[in-house]
DNA sequence: TTCGTGTTGACTATTTATGTCAAAGGTAAT
DNA sequence: ATTACCTTTGACATAAATAGTCAACACGAA
């Protein structure tokens, strides 16, 4: 389950543009959008960037759904997923704050 | 800085082990098991097990340095990188109350 | 029928990741 | 100074994952 595409393509319906016509926007063929919109590909960074302004959507918010699901996609399946995201968090806590 | 392999090459000189004694051990290349030591290739999964069950060390403990690495590879120099692993860490709690 | 919609699959190309190998340079003992 | 270890390095080949292209399909509305 895609939440990120699921946001995209209800984005894309309130902004009333097609597949056709939003993939056209962003300069990529239909058949990736589709594909992404229902999490059969992933999205690139750029594109989510490219499809936020398209659609006059909060892009914080956009990449920080893509991030996760980048994370979670990484850890499917893991025992220990729960404690590696608490690992990183702690890491990156640091590292924000010590500037490493 | 790879903390991971960082914590591999101390087990490992604590095992008393060279290099190309462990690589053998493991089936890898020296060279390989050099870089990885080093941060500069990626361990994978499988190996990250060899070598604990080789060094005799906590293999859940690596795992989860493992993956915490991975995530925090994918989350290099994003903005929101903190803001994604709350989102998926929600998410993984989530999923795993309800096994979806 | 024709038009616009989304979906599918086969194919190619490109980019990353992984593996192999030979050589270099260090250190210590003989 | 050569032998015997060790680790590191880089160039190269191979394999796998990802991304892009394209044509055709199915559906419903006009």
């Amino acid at each position: 389950m895609s939440t990120l595409g699921l946001k995209l393509r209800e984005l894309r319906e309130q902004a009333g543009l097609s597949l056709r016509k939003a993939a056209t926007q962003v300069d990529i063929d239909v058949a990736i959008l589709s594909k992404m919109e229902r999490g059969e590909r992933k999205f690139s960074k750029e594109l989510v960037l490219k499809l936020a302004d398209l659609y006059k959507a909060d892009s914080d918010k956009l990449i920080i759904d893509f991030l996760s699901e980048k994370v979670l996609y990484e850890l499917e399946d893991e025992d220990f997923g729960l404690e590696a995201l608490k690992v990183a968090e702690k890491q990156l806590k640091y590292r924000k704050q010590k500037n490493v």
